[in-house]
DNA sequence: TTGAGAAGTGAACAAGTGTTTACCAAGATG
DNA sequence: CATCTTGGTAAACACTTGTTCACTTCTCAA
Protein backbone atom coordinates (compact mmCIF):
# COMPACT_ATOMS: atom_id res chain seq x y z
CA UNK A 1 0.00 0.00 0.00
CA UNK A 2 2.54 2.62 -0.98
CA UNK A 3 -0.83 5.27 -2.14
CA UNK A 4 -0.79 5.48 1.88
CA UNK A 5 2.50 6.59 2.41
CA UNK A 6 2.20 9.20 -0.03
CA UNK A 7 -0.98 10.77 0.83
CA UNK A 8 0.83 10.23 4.50
CA UNK A 9 3.69 12.18 3.11
CA UNK A 10 1.55 14.45 1.34
CA UNK A 11 -0.50 15.73 3.67
CA UNK A 12 1.49 15.79 7.03
CA UNK A 13 3.84 18.56 6.45
CA UNK A 14 3.43 21.03 8.85
CA UNK A 15 0.91 20.50 11.70
CA UNK A 16 1.99 17.67 14.23
CA UNK A 17 -1.74 16.83 14.85
CA UNK A 18 -2.68 16.68 10.77
CA UNK A 19 0.61 14.55 10.63
CA UNK A 20 -0.87 12.33 13.69
CA UNK A 21 -4.15 12.30 11.94
CA UNK A 22 -3.07 11.67 8.49
CA UNK A 23 -1.03 8.24 9.93
CA UNK A 24 -4.13 6.96 11.23
CA UNK A 25 -5.96 7.80 8.32
CA UNK A 26 -3.40 6.11 6.16
CA UNK A 27 -3.73 3.24 8.98
CA UNK A 28 -6.91 2.94 8.57
CA UNK A 29 -7.12 2.77 4.66
CA UNK A 30 -4.42 -0.07 5.03
CA UNK A 31 -6.56 -2.07 6.88
CA UNK A 32 -9.45 -1.24 4.78
CA UNK A 33 -7.77 -1.74 1.64
CA UNK A 34 -9.53 0.37 -0.98
CA UNK A 35 -12.46 2.16 0.54
CA UNK A 36 -11.20 5.32 2.12
CA UNK A 37 -8.77 8.39 0.84
CA UNK A 38 -8.38 7.59 -3.03
CA UNK A 39 -9.14 9.75 -5.87
CA UNK A 40 -12.00 8.90 -7.53
CA UNK A 41 -10.37 7.43 -10.95
CA UNK A 42 -8.55 4.98 -8.79
CA UNK A 43 -11.22 4.11 -6.67
CA UNK A 44 -13.54 2.99 -9.76
CA UNK A 45 -10.96 1.05 -11.37
CA UNK A 46 -10.17 -0.46 -7.88
CA UNK A 47 -14.14 -1.49 -8.19
CA UNK A 48 -13.95 -2.59 -11.65
CA UNK A 49 -11.18 -4.89 -11.23
CA UNK A 50 -13.47 -6.19 -7.92
CA UNK A 51 -16.46 -6.90 -10.48
CA UNK A 52 -13.43 -8.60 -12.47
CA UNK A 53 -11.95 -10.79 -9.96
CA UNK A 54 -15.27 -11.23 -8.48
CA UNK A 55 -16.71 -12.85 -11.76
CA UNK A 56 -13.52 -15.11 -12.38
CA UNK A 57 -14.14 -16.17 -8.77
CA UNK A 58 -17.74 -17.20 -8.99
CA UNK A 59 -17.08 -19.30 -12.16
CA UNK A 60 -14.59 -21.13 -10.74
CA UNK A 61 -16.80 -22.64 -8.54
CA UNK A 62 -19.35 -22.59 -10.47
CA UNK A 63 -21.12 -23.79 -13.46
CA UNK A 64 -19.60 -21.36 -16.21
CA UNK A 65 -19.27 -17.69 -16.38
CA UNK A 66 -22.72 -17.34 -18.01
CA UNK A 67 -24.11 -19.03 -15.16
CA UNK A 68 -22.77 -16.29 -12.84
CA UNK A 69 -25.17 -13.55 -12.42
CA UNK A 70 -25.21 -10.16 -12.26
CA UNK A 71 -26.71 -9.71 -8.88
CA UNK A 72 -24.23 -12.19 -7.52
CA UNK A 73 -21.02 -10.70 -8.76
CA UNK A 74 -22.36 -7.64 -7.20
CA UNK A 75 -23.50 -8.93 -3.90
CA UNK A 76 -19.61 -10.29 -3.48
CA UNK A 77 -18.08 -7.31 -4.05
CA UNK A 78 -19.91 -5.61 -1.62
CA UNK A 79 -21.68 -2.65 -3.60
CA UNK A 80 -26.07 -2.70 -5.05
CA UNK A 81 -26.70 -4.06 -8.34
CA UNK A 82 -27.07 -0.60 -9.99
CA UNK A 83 -23.74 0.10 -9.32
CA UNK A 84 -22.54 -2.48 -11.57
CA UNK A 85 -23.86 0.05 -14.65
CA UNK A 86 -21.28 2.59 -13.42
CA UNK A 87 -18.67 -0.17 -14.53
CA UNK A 88 -20.46 -2.17 -17.32
CA UNK A 89 -22.80 -1.70 -19.55
CA UNK A 90 -23.69 -5.28 -19.66
CA UNK A 91 -22.50 -9.34 -18.36
CA UNK A 92 -21.10 -9.65 -21.34
CA UNK A 93 -19.09 -6.64 -21.27
CA UNK A 94 -17.63 -7.83 -18.01
CA UNK A 95 -16.70 -11.02 -20.09
CA UNK A 96 -14.93 -9.78 -22.68
CA UNK A 97 -12.98 -7.22 -20.40
CA UNK A 98 -11.74 -10.18 -18.37
CA UNK A 99 -11.30 -12.15 -21.60
CA UNK A 100 -8.80 -8.95 -22.47
CA UNK A 101 -7.03 -9.45 -18.92
CA UNK A 102 -6.95 -13.15 -19.06
CA UNK A 103 -4.99 -12.86 -22.34
CA UNK A 104 -2.41 -10.29 -21.40
CA UNK A 105 -1.43 -12.89 -18.37
CA UNK A 106 -1.50 -15.92 -21.00
CA UNK A 107 1.17 -13.83 -22.83
CA UNK A 108 3.22 -13.15 -20.07
CA UNK A 109 3.49 -17.20 -19.81
CA UNK A 110 4.37 -17.06 -23.40
CA UNK A 111 7.02 -14.63 -23.00
CA UNK A 112 8.72 -16.09 -20.24
CA UNK A 113 8.38 -19.49 -22.29
CA UNK A 114 10.18 -17.32 -25.08
CA UNK A 115 13.03 -17.66 -23.83
CA UNK A 116 13.68 -21.00 -23.47
CA UNK A 117 14.17 -22.13 -27.39
CA UNK A 118 11.50 -23.68 -28.65
CA UNK A 119 12.86 -25.07 -31.08
CA UNK A 120 15.20 -27.54 -29.79
CA UNK A 121 13.94 -31.00 -27.95
CA UNK A 122 16.19 -30.57 -25.26
CA UNK A 123 13.90 -27.29 -24.43
CA UNK A 124 10.72 -28.59 -24.37
CA UNK A 125 10.43 -30.12 -21.08
CA UNK A 126 12.21 -26.62 -19.44
CA UNK A 127 9.36 -24.86 -21.56
CA UNK A 128 6.35 -26.87 -20.05
CA UNK A 129 7.78 -27.15 -16.66
CA UNK A 130 7.99 -23.17 -16.81
CA UNK A 131 4.34 -22.75 -18.56
CA UNK A 132 2.79 -25.16 -15.92
CA UNK A 133 4.18 -23.29 -12.90
CA UNK A 134 2.47 -20.05 -14.50
CA UNK A 135 -0.67 -22.11 -15.23
CA UNK A 136 -1.25 -23.12 -11.72
CA UNK A 137 -0.13 -19.52 -10.42
CA UNK A 138 -2.77 -17.94 -12.05
CA UNK A 139 -5.21 -20.76 -12.41
CA UNK A 140 -8.15 -18.56 -12.58
CA UNK A 141 -7.15 -16.89 -15.19
CA UNK A 142 -6.71 -20.46 -16.84
CA UNK A 143 -9.44 -21.94 -15.56
CA UNK A 144 -11.53 -19.21 -17.49
CA UNK A 145 -10.09 -19.73 -20.78
CA UNK A 146 -10.23 -23.25 -20.74
CA UNK A 147 -14.12 -23.12 -19.65
CA UNK A 148 -15.21 -20.43 -22.07
CA UNK A 149 -13.22 -21.17 -25.03
CA UNK A 150 -16.50 -23.28 -26.11
CA UNK A 151 -19.40 -22.84 -23.92
CA UNK A 152 -21.16 -19.66 -22.28
CA UNK A 153 -21.53 -16.31 -24.26
CA UNK A 154 -21.04 -16.16 -28.03
CA UNK A 155 -18.81 -12.93 -27.38
CA UNK A 156 -16.34 -13.83 -25.22
CA UNK A 157 -16.02 -17.36 -27.38
CA UNK A 158 -15.35 -15.37 -30.34
CA UNK A 159 -13.07 -13.03 -28.32
CA UNK A 160 -10.92 -15.91 -26.94
CA UNK A 161 -10.99 -17.87 -30.47
CA UNK A 162 -9.96 -14.30 -31.57
CA UNK A 163 -7.37 -14.64 -29.33
CA UNK A 164 -6.23 -18.17 -30.02
CA UNK A 165 -5.48 -17.24 -33.32
CA UNK A 166 -3.27 -14.59 -32.37
CA UNK A 167 -1.23 -16.89 -30.69
CA UNK A 168 -1.28 -18.99 -34.04
CA UNK A 169 -0.29 -16.70 -35.66
CA UNK A 170 2.90 -15.72 -33.62
CA UNK A 171 4.12 -19.19 -33.36
CA UNK A 172 3.22 -19.27 -37.13
CA UNK A 173 5.97 -16.30 -37.47
CA UNK A 174 8.76 -17.82 -35.01
CA UNK A 175 8.23 -21.63 -36.71
CA UNK A 176 9.41 -20.20 -39.98
CA UNK A 177 12.43 -18.74 -38.32
CA UNK A 178 13.62 -22.51 -37.22
CA UNK A 179 16.25 -24.09 -39.09
CA UNK A 180 15.42 -27.28 -38.35
CA UNK A 181 11.92 -26.63 -39.71
CA UNK A 182 12.95 -25.17 -43.12
CA UNK A 183 11.07 -27.89 -45.07
CA UNK A 184 8.26 -27.11 -44.19
CA UNK A 185 5.59 -24.58 -46.36
CA UNK A 186 3.45 -21.64 -45.50
CA UNK A 187 0.68 -24.10 -44.98
CA UNK A 188 2.39 -26.26 -43.08
CA UNK A 189 3.53 -24.14 -40.74
CA UNK A 190 0.04 -22.84 -40.15
CA UNK A 191 -1.11 -26.30 -39.45
CA UNK A 192 1.40 -27.22 -36.81
CA UNK A 193 0.95 -24.18 -35.23
CA UNK A 194 -2.52 -24.49 -34.48
CA UNK A 195 -1.74 -27.90 -33.75
CA UNK A 196 0.54 -26.82 -30.92
CA UNK A 197 -1.72 -24.10 -29.54
CA UNK A 198 -4.72 -26.46 -29.65
CA UNK A 199 -2.56 -28.72 -27.58
CA UNK A 200 -1.50 -26.76 -25.11
CA UNK A 201 -5.18 -25.33 -24.69
CA UNK A 202 -6.56 -28.72 -24.32
CA UNK A 203 -4.21 -29.28 -21.91
CA UNK A 204 -5.15 -26.56 -19.64
CA UNK A 205 -7.89 -28.53 -17.25
CA UNK A 206 -5.75 -31.17 -16.45
CA UNK A 207 -2.79 -28.86 -15.71
CA UNK A 208 -5.04 -26.94 -13.49
CA UNK A 209 -6.54 -29.64 -11.86
CA UNK A 210 -4.11 -32.46 -11.81
CA UNK A 211 -6.49 -34.69 -9.65
CA UNK A 212 -9.67 -34.64 -11.45
CA UNK A 213 -8.81 -36.79 -14.59
CA UNK A 214 -6.50 -38.94 -13.42
CA UNK A 215 -5.87 -42.61 -14.11
CA UNK A 216 -3.02 -43.45 -11.00
CA UNK A 217 -0.91 -45.11 -13.33
CA UNK A 218 0.07 -42.49 -15.81
CA UNK A 219 2.42 -39.48 -16.37
CA UNK A 220 1.74 -36.38 -14.92
CA UNK A 221 0.09 -33.82 -17.10
CA UNK A 222 3.13 -31.86 -17.66
CA UNK A 223 4.84 -35.00 -18.74
CA UNK A 224 1.94 -35.90 -21.29
CA UNK A 225 2.15 -32.42 -22.55
CA UNK A 226 6.29 -32.65 -23.14
CA UNK A 227 5.56 -35.77 -25.07
CA UNK A 228 2.55 -34.44 -26.87
CA UNK A 229 4.57 -31.63 -28.06
CA UNK A 230 7.47 -33.82 -28.74
CA UNK A 231 5.25 -36.13 -31.47
CA UNK A 232 4.54 -33.11 -33.15
CA UNK A 233 7.87 -31.52 -33.58
CA UNK A 234 9.12 -35.02 -34.53
CA UNK A 235 6.88 -35.13 -36.65
CA UNK A 236 6.79 -31.10 -38.62
CA UNK A 237 11.09 -32.81 -38.52
CA UNK A 238 10.24 -35.74 -40.95
CA UNK A 239 7.15 -33.84 -42.57
CA UNK A 240 8.21 -34.01 -46.56
CA UNK A 241 5.62 -32.11 -47.47
CA UNK A 242 2.03 -32.68 -48.13
CA UNK A 243 1.64 -32.26 -51.70
CA UNK A 244 3.12 -35.43 -52.86
CA UNK A 245 0.99 -37.18 -50.31
CA UNK A 246 -2.23 -35.68 -50.97
CA UNK A 247 -1.61 -36.78 -54.57
CA UNK A 248 -1.32 -40.18 -53.80
CA UNK A 249 -4.73 -40.38 -52.23
CA UNK B 1 -45.34 -45.88 -38.44
CA UNK B 2 -45.93 -49.60 -38.21
CA UNK B 3 -47.37 -49.34 -34.94
CA UNK B 4 -50.83 -47.68 -36.41
CA UNK B 5 -50.98 -50.73 -38.96
CA UNK B 6 -50.46 -52.80 -36.13
CA UNK B 7 -53.32 -51.32 -34.34
CA UNK B 8 -55.17 -50.88 -37.16
CA UNK B 9 -55.02 -54.67 -37.93
CA UNK B 10 -55.24 -55.50 -34.44
CA UNK B 11 -58.72 -53.87 -33.95
CA UNK B 12 -60.53 -53.87 -37.43
CA UNK B 13 -61.02 -57.27 -37.70
CA UNK B 14 -64.43 -58.26 -37.70
CA UNK B 15 -67.31 -55.46 -38.10
CA UNK B 16 -66.13 -53.33 -41.19
CA UNK B 17 -67.65 -50.11 -39.61
CA UNK B 18 -64.84 -50.54 -36.74
CA UNK B 19 -62.36 -50.81 -39.39
CA UNK B 20 -63.46 -47.94 -41.14
CA UNK B 21 -62.93 -46.12 -37.64
CA UNK B 22 -59.65 -48.29 -36.78
CA UNK B 23 -58.35 -46.71 -40.23
CA UNK B 24 -59.03 -42.97 -39.67
CA UNK B 25 -57.47 -43.51 -36.36
CA UNK B 26 -54.29 -45.08 -37.18
CA UNK B 27 -54.49 -42.50 -39.77
CA UNK B 28 -54.66 -39.28 -37.07
CA UNK B 29 -51.60 -41.72 -35.07
CA UNK B 30 -49.82 -41.02 -38.34
CA UNK B 31 -50.54 -37.21 -38.63
CA UNK B 32 -50.67 -36.47 -34.60
CA UNK B 33 -47.15 -38.65 -34.40
CA UNK B 34 -47.19 -39.71 -30.43
CA UNK B 35 -49.80 -38.14 -28.91
CA UNK B 36 -52.52 -40.91 -29.87
CA UNK B 37 -52.91 -44.76 -29.96
CA UNK B 38 -49.68 -45.75 -27.92
CA UNK B 39 -49.32 -47.87 -25.34
CA UNK B 40 -48.32 -46.18 -22.22
CA UNK B 41 -44.80 -47.03 -22.24
CA UNK B 42 -44.03 -46.37 -25.65
CA UNK B 43 -45.49 -42.89 -25.10
CA UNK B 44 -43.32 -42.57 -22.07
CA UNK B 45 -40.49 -42.90 -23.69
CA UNK B 46 -41.07 -40.65 -26.52
CA UNK B 47 -41.98 -37.74 -24.61
CA UNK B 48 -38.31 -38.77 -22.56
CA UNK B 49 -37.03 -38.58 -26.14
CA UNK B 50 -38.78 -35.18 -26.77
CA UNK B 51 -37.29 -34.07 -23.84
CA UNK B 52 -33.78 -34.76 -24.77
CA UNK B 53 -33.99 -33.28 -28.07
CA UNK B 54 -35.46 -29.75 -26.67
CA UNK B 55 -32.39 -29.63 -24.42
CA UNK B 56 -30.58 -30.57 -27.52
CA UNK B 57 -31.24 -27.79 -29.64
CA UNK B 58 -32.25 -24.93 -27.20
CA UNK B 59 -28.64 -25.40 -25.82
CA UNK B 60 -27.49 -25.04 -29.57
CA UNK B 61 -28.41 -21.99 -30.33
CA UNK B 62 -28.48 -20.92 -26.33
CA UNK B 63 -25.77 -20.07 -23.95
CA UNK B 64 -24.68 -23.85 -23.25
CA UNK B 65 -26.29 -26.77 -21.86
CA UNK B 66 -26.50 -25.23 -18.00
CA UNK B 67 -28.26 -22.45 -19.51
CA UNK B 68 -31.24 -24.02 -20.21
CA UNK B 69 -33.66 -24.11 -18.20
CA UNK B 70 -36.20 -26.84 -17.12
CA UNK B 71 -39.57 -24.79 -17.81
CA UNK B 72 -37.78 -23.90 -21.44
CA UNK B 73 -36.98 -27.53 -22.43
CA UNK B 74 -40.63 -28.55 -21.12
CA UNK B 75 -42.47 -25.84 -22.92
CA UNK B 76 -41.10 -26.70 -25.98
CA UNK B 77 -41.77 -30.08 -25.93
CA UNK B 78 -45.14 -28.92 -24.57
CA UNK B 79 -45.99 -30.45 -21.31
CA UNK B 80 -46.19 -28.37 -18.15
CA UNK B 81 -43.27 -27.95 -16.01
CA UNK B 82 -44.32 -30.16 -13.66
CA UNK B 83 -44.35 -33.37 -15.79
CA UNK B 84 -40.54 -33.25 -16.28
CA UNK B 85 -39.88 -34.87 -12.64
CA UNK B 86 -41.47 -37.95 -13.94
CA UNK B 87 -39.00 -38.31 -16.67
CA UNK B 88 -36.14 -36.87 -14.37
CA UNK B 89 -35.37 -35.95 -11.20
CA UNK B 90 -32.68 -33.20 -12.44
CA UNK B 91 -31.80 -31.10 -15.44
CA UNK B 92 -28.14 -32.75 -14.22
CA UNK B 93 -30.06 -36.35 -14.57
CA UNK B 94 -31.26 -35.09 -18.32
CA UNK B 95 -27.77 -33.81 -18.67
CA UNK B 96 -26.23 -37.22 -18.30
CA UNK B 97 -28.46 -38.84 -20.59
CA UNK B 98 -27.85 -36.95 -23.26
CA UNK B 99 -24.13 -37.54 -22.94
CA UNK B 100 -25.16 -41.49 -22.70
CA UNK B 101 -27.13 -40.80 -25.93
CA UNK B 102 -24.34 -38.67 -27.79
CA UNK B 103 -21.47 -40.81 -26.98
CA UNK B 104 -23.42 -43.44 -28.39
CA UNK B 105 -23.74 -41.21 -31.71
CA UNK B 106 -19.99 -41.10 -31.47
CA UNK B 107 -19.55 -44.53 -31.05
CA UNK B 108 -21.18 -45.24 -34.11
CA UNK B 109 -19.00 -42.25 -36.30
CA UNK B 110 -15.86 -44.29 -34.42
CA UNK B 111 -17.18 -47.46 -35.85
CA UNK B 112 -17.89 -46.45 -39.31
CA UNK B 113 -13.58 -45.03 -39.76
CA UNK B 114 -12.49 -48.28 -38.04
CA UNK B 115 -13.18 -49.87 -41.48
CA UNK B 116 -10.54 -47.11 -43.14
CA UNK B 117 -7.44 -48.91 -41.24
CA UNK B 118 -6.27 -45.97 -39.40
CA UNK B 119 -2.68 -47.18 -39.70
CA UNK B 120 -1.71 -46.48 -42.83
CA UNK B 121 -1.10 -42.42 -43.86
CA UNK B 122 -2.98 -43.12 -46.90
CA UNK B 123 -6.41 -43.90 -44.79
CA UNK B 124 -6.43 -40.72 -43.32
CA UNK B 125 -8.35 -38.41 -45.62
CA UNK B 126 -10.70 -40.58 -46.33
CA UNK B 127 -11.39 -41.59 -42.80
CA UNK B 128 -11.47 -37.58 -41.77
CA UNK B 129 -13.88 -37.39 -45.28
CA UNK B 130 -16.09 -40.19 -43.51
CA UNK B 131 -15.98 -38.26 -39.99
CA UNK B 132 -16.57 -34.60 -40.65
CA UNK B 133 -19.38 -35.84 -42.81
CA UNK B 134 -20.89 -37.49 -39.97
CA UNK B 135 -20.34 -34.81 -37.59
CA UNK B 136 -22.30 -32.44 -39.96
CA UNK B 137 -24.77 -35.10 -40.32
CA UNK B 138 -25.22 -35.35 -36.40
CA UNK B 139 -24.08 -31.29 -35.64
CA UNK B 140 -26.00 -30.84 -32.34
CA UNK B 141 -24.81 -34.09 -30.76
CA UNK B 142 -21.43 -33.22 -31.64
CA UNK B 143 -22.28 -29.54 -30.90
CA UNK B 144 -23.39 -30.45 -27.21
CA UNK B 145 -19.84 -32.54 -26.85
CA UNK B 146 -17.51 -29.76 -27.58
CA UNK B 147 -19.31 -27.24 -25.92
CA UNK B 148 -19.92 -28.82 -22.62
CA UNK B 149 -16.69 -31.09 -22.49
CA UNK B 150 -15.36 -28.55 -19.87
CA UNK B 151 -18.02 -25.51 -19.04
CA UNK B 152 -21.08 -26.12 -17.32
CA UNK B 153 -22.71 -28.89 -15.40
CA UNK B 154 -19.93 -30.66 -13.14
CA UNK B 155 -21.53 -33.88 -14.04
CA UNK B 156 -21.63 -33.73 -17.28
CA UNK B 157 -18.24 -32.97 -17.49
CA UNK B 158 -17.14 -35.81 -15.91
CA UNK B 159 -19.04 -37.96 -17.43
CA UNK B 160 -18.11 -36.63 -21.26
CA UNK B 161 -14.20 -36.80 -19.78
CA UNK B 162 -15.15 -40.59 -18.72
CA UNK B 163 -16.38 -41.10 -22.14
CA UNK B 164 -13.16 -39.67 -23.46
CA UNK B 165 -11.05 -41.60 -21.56
CA UNK B 166 -13.02 -45.22 -23.23
CA UNK B 167 -12.28 -43.92 -26.58
CA UNK B 168 -8.53 -43.05 -25.70
CA UNK B 169 -7.71 -46.77 -24.05
CA UNK B 170 -9.92 -48.25 -27.38
CA UNK B 171 -7.56 -45.98 -29.60
CA UNK B 172 -4.56 -47.14 -27.45
CA UNK B 173 -5.33 -50.58 -27.46
CA UNK B 174 -5.62 -50.71 -31.28
CA UNK B 175 -2.47 -48.43 -31.82
CA UNK B 176 -0.53 -51.04 -29.86
CA UNK B 177 -1.66 -53.86 -32.54
CA UNK B 178 -0.46 -51.68 -35.68
CA UNK B 179 2.97 -53.21 -36.62
CA UNK B 180 4.00 -49.64 -37.80
CA UNK B 181 4.07 -48.52 -33.99
CA UNK B 182 5.71 -51.45 -32.24
CA UNK B 183 8.72 -49.23 -31.30
CA UNK B 184 6.70 -48.10 -28.90
CA UNK B 185 6.49 -48.13 -25.36
CA UNK B 186 2.69 -48.63 -23.12
CA UNK B 187 3.30 -45.28 -21.83
CA UNK B 188 4.14 -44.31 -25.36
CA UNK B 189 0.40 -45.48 -26.92
CA UNK B 190 -1.60 -43.44 -24.01
CA UNK B 191 0.04 -40.27 -24.73
CA UNK B 192 -0.44 -40.73 -28.36
CA UNK B 193 -4.07 -41.83 -28.33
CA UNK B 194 -4.66 -38.71 -25.80
CA UNK B 195 -3.30 -36.71 -28.14
CA UNK B 196 -5.12 -37.73 -31.49
CA UNK B 197 -8.63 -38.13 -29.39
CA UNK B 198 -8.19 -34.46 -28.20
CA UNK B 199 -6.98 -33.33 -31.43
CA UNK B 200 -10.11 -34.85 -32.87
CA UNK B 201 -11.89 -33.50 -30.17
CA UNK B 202 -11.16 -29.48 -30.32
CA UNK B 203 -11.36 -29.21 -34.19
CA UNK B 204 -15.05 -30.61 -33.58
CA UNK B 205 -16.24 -26.87 -33.41
CA UNK B 206 -14.75 -25.48 -36.58
CA UNK B 207 -16.06 -29.11 -38.01
CA UNK B 208 -19.69 -27.94 -37.38
CA UNK B 209 -19.29 -24.56 -38.37
CA UNK B 210 -16.93 -24.19 -40.78
CA UNK B 211 -17.36 -20.27 -41.17
CA UNK B 212 -17.05 -18.99 -37.68
CA UNK B 213 -13.32 -19.02 -37.11
CA UNK B 214 -12.58 -18.62 -40.84
CA UNK B 215 -9.34 -17.25 -42.30
CA UNK B 216 -10.16 -17.64 -45.50
CA UNK B 217 -6.86 -18.31 -46.85
CA UNK B 218 -6.54 -21.21 -45.07
CA UNK B 219 -7.23 -25.10 -45.34
CA UNK B 220 -10.80 -26.18 -44.83
CA UNK B 221 -10.99 -27.38 -41.48
CA UNK B 222 -11.23 -31.24 -42.37
CA UNK B 223 -7.96 -30.49 -44.29
CA UNK B 224 -6.33 -29.17 -41.36
CA UNK B 225 -7.73 -32.33 -39.63
CA UNK B 226 -6.05 -34.42 -41.60
CA UNK B 227 -2.52 -32.28 -41.77
CA UNK B 228 -2.35 -32.95 -37.77
CA UNK B 229 -3.04 -36.32 -37.62
CA UNK B 230 0.12 -37.03 -40.55
CA UNK B 231 1.75 -35.01 -38.32
CA UNK B 232 1.04 -36.56 -35.19
CA UNK B 233 1.48 -40.32 -36.81
CA UNK B 234 4.36 -39.28 -38.47
CA UNK B 235 6.38 -37.92 -35.36
CA UNK B 236 4.90 -41.67 -34.21
CA UNK B 237 6.73 -43.40 -36.61
CA UNK B 238 9.95 -41.96 -36.09
CA UNK B 239 9.63 -42.05 -32.19
CA UNK B 240 12.88 -43.11 -30.78
CA UNK B 241 11.52 -43.99 -26.96
CA UNK B 242 11.34 -40.86 -24.54
CA UNK B 243 13.19 -42.62 -21.87
CA UNK B 244 17.39 -41.96 -23.68
CA UNK B 245 15.41 -38.36 -24.71
CA UNK B 246 14.53 -37.59 -21.03
CA UNK B 247 17.71 -38.61 -19.46
CA UNK B 248 19.70 -36.58 -21.69
CA UNK B 249 17.33 -33.31 -20.25
C1' DT C 1 -65.05 -54.89 -14.49
C1' DT C 2 -62.86 -52.74 -11.17
C1' DG C 3 -59.12 -50.71 -9.02
C1' DA C 4 -54.16 -49.49 -8.78
C1' DG C 5 -50.75 -46.73 -10.79
C1' DA C 6 -48.70 -43.44 -13.56
C1' DA C 7 -48.38 -39.42 -17.15
C1' DG C 8 -49.80 -35.08 -17.32
C1' DT C 9 -52.47 -30.78 -15.37
C1' DG C 10 -52.97 -26.32 -13.05
C1' DA C 11 -52.17 -23.35 -9.55
C1' DA C 12 -49.48 -21.73 -6.13
C1' DC C 13 -44.95 -20.85 -3.59
C1' DA C 14 -40.70 -18.41 -2.34
C1' DA C 15 -36.53 -17.01 -4.55
C1' DG C 16 -33.84 -14.95 -7.60
C1' DT C 17 -33.06 -12.22 -11.92
C1' DG C 18 -32.01 -7.71 -14.96
C1' DT C 19 -33.20 -2.96 -15.22
C1' DT C 20 -35.08 1.58 -14.06
C1' DT C 21 -35.84 5.53 -11.38
C1' DA C 22 -35.00 9.17 -7.92
C1' DC C 23 -31.76 10.22 -4.65
C1' DC C 24 -27.43 11.11 -1.86
C1' DA C 25 -22.69 12.16 -0.48
C1' DA C 26 -18.44 13.42 -1.82
C1' DG C 27 -14.52 14.29 -5.09
C1' DA C 28 -13.39 17.39 -9.01
C1' DT C 29 -13.45 21.82 -10.97
C1' DG C 30 -14.42 26.62 -11.78
C1' DC D 1 -16.62 29.16 -1.97
C1' DA D 2 -20.27 27.20 -4.98
C1' DT D 3 -21.31 23.95 -8.67
C1' DC D 4 -21.21 20.19 -11.48
C1' DT D 5 -20.01 15.24 -11.89
C1' DT D 6 -20.07 10.73 -10.55
C1' DG D 7 -19.80 6.26 -7.87
C1' DG D 8 -22.92 4.23 -5.01
C1' DT D 9 -27.74 3.69 -2.64
C1' DA D 10 -32.57 2.21 -1.95
C1' DA D 11 -36.67 0.68 -3.60
C1' DA D 12 -39.50 -0.84 -6.83
C1' DC D 13 -40.72 -3.14 -11.56
C1' DA D 14 -42.04 -7.16 -14.16
C1' DC D 15 -40.23 -11.66 -15.00
C1' DT D 16 -38.41 -16.23 -14.80
C1' DT D 17 -36.94 -20.01 -12.22
C1' DG D 18 -37.35 -24.79 -9.49
C1' DT D 19 -40.42 -27.35 -6.67
C1' DT D 20 -44.76 -28.76 -4.25
C1' DC D 21 -49.32 -30.48 -4.06
C1' DA D 22 -53.82 -32.04 -5.00
C1' DC D 23 -56.17 -33.15 -9.17
C1' DT D 24 -57.74 -35.57 -13.48
C1' DT D 25 -57.36 -39.01 -17.03
C1' DC D 26 -56.48 -43.11 -18.84
C1' DT D 27 -53.37 -47.50 -19.22
C1' DC D 28 -52.85 -51.84 -17.70
C1' DA D 29 -53.42 -55.88 -15.04
C1' DA D 30 -55.94 -58.68 -11.68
Amino acid sequence: MQLSQQLFTKYSTGCPKVAAFCYIAAQLHDYLGYMTLLIRAEKKQQTRQALLDAALTLMADGQGFSAVSLREVTRQVGIVPAAFYRHFPDMDALGLALVEQVSSTFREAIRLVRRNELEQYGAIHASVRIFAEYVVAYRQHFLFLAREQYGGSAAVRQAINAMQRDFITDLEADLALSPRLSHLGPEDYEVLASLVVKTVFTTLPELINPHESDQPDSRSPAHQLEDKLRFILIGAKHWRGIKARTDGD
